[in-house]
DNA sequence: AAAACGGGGGA
DNA sequence: TCCCCAGTTTT
């Protein structure tokens, strides 16, 4: 026995046990209803859906009654389901199943992913539990089994993974009841191996999962990649006399907005203006101060510049004030000036 | 708050 | 052809 047939073997034999098979669109599986099901399930689980189907085919029984229907009485049996483009996409699609196949869904794959709203592998899913062709799937319940299965090392996003993993699942099919097979990776997908707490001790396909060799399952898929975000750099001024530093109020509006910090410029900008002042008693650099956001990093470049008396319009705002030391704790700091302010206090 | 999700649609 | 988005739920 091939390790291809065994894989199906094992958990067709599982489905035999604890596959669903009272689904209500398993009873009977019509392509239309296996269709408008596999069109529900998208993004929504079982238990969500069932009473959905049932009140949907109880209205619209068929495709042509479906594609006859206003859009907006059909958008009305979606209401709660979310993700409306379905409902639109679904109407539109039995239209063009009722002008083009005679109100029957095609049994082809090219004239099914035609349809708006059915990718590869809602066509797959149709095929194989309507129709009884090979053709597979691969959902999110089906990338995670096989990319555990095989502990993937590549994200299922990537494209050539992603090529990988369906052939993989087209190797994977049996030969014998394909329509079983399909729902079995569905179920075990959506009952075992979950995305988290997966109980592999009654998974059929435990003996062989590499991702359960290495002891990880819940590492797989691996997660996408975070893009590198980007970088950017401001200067800082801190001014200071007779222990008191000189802040300013940022504008309500972007980050730290209503909060007090250092008065803030390029840090591109031309300084040496700022060092002919003759009321200039020490002029520094401080050390870098790193911060990260959620979408960007930032590192803010401090200058440190003391003063022997706290004048106002040394830096070009009006919003700014002398605090003494003692009194800025009060004040709402972002958190690295929170930060630098208390090296300061400690004179680094 | 962040990732996941299947297909649509834009580049 | 590839990549990213819209809209929603789950972790």
């Amino acid at each position: 026995m091939t390790s291809a047939q065994d894989f199906s073997h094992r958990l067709l034999q599982w489905f035999d046990n604890h596959g669903r098979k009272n689904l209500p669109w398993q009873q009977p599986a019509t392509p239309y209803r296996v269709w408008l099901s596999e069109i529900m399930l998208q993004q929504t689980q079982v238990v969500t859906v069932i009473p959905y189907f049932q009140k949907f085919t109880e209205r619209f029984p068929d495709i042509n009654t479906l594609a006859n229907a206003e859009v907006d009485e059909v958008l009305q049996y979606w209401a709660g389901l979310g993700y409306y483009a379905r409902g639109r996409n679904l109407h539109k699609a039995a239209q063009i199943i009722q002008s083009k196949y005679q109100g029957e869904l095609p049994a082809n794959f090219d004239a099914l992913v035609d349809l708006p709203g059915v990718g590869r592998s809602t066509a797959g899913a149709i095929l194989a539990l309507a129709f009884k062709k090979h053709y597979p799937i691969l959902d999110g319940n089906v990338k995670r089994v096989l990319a555990r299965h095989t502990a993937e090392p590549r994200w299922p996003g990537e494209k050539q993974a992603e090529i990988d993993m369906w052939q993989l699942a087209e190797e994977l099919l049996p030969k014998q009841r394909i329509n079983d097979y399909i729902q079995a990776q569905m179920d075990l997908g959506a009952t075992l191996c979950t995305r988290s707490k997966p109980r592999c001790q009654a998974c059929p396909l435990q003996s062989d999962c590499q991702a359960f060799q290495l002891g990880t399952p819940t590492e797989y898929p691996i997660k996408k990649p975070k893009k590198a975000v980007p970088h950017r750099e401001i200067r800082w001024l801190v001014y200071a006399a007779k222990g008191q530093l000189l802040l300013e109020k940022r504008p309500s509006q972007g980050i730290w907005g209503g909060l007090w910090s250092f008065p803030e410029m390029p840090i591109d900008n031309e300084i040496s203006h700022l060092l002919s002042k003759n009321d200039i008693i020490r002029f520094q650099n401080l050390p870098d101060i790193q911060h990260a956001f959620t979408h960007y990093k930032l590192t803010i470049s401090p200058i440190y510049i003391e003063l022997d008396n706290p004048v106002f319009g040394v830096a070009d705002n009006d919003k700014q004030c002398w605090v003494k030391m003692d009194d800025i704790a009060a004040l709402g700091l972002p958190a690295p000036t929170k930060t630098l302010v208390q090296q300061l206090a400690r004179g680094f």
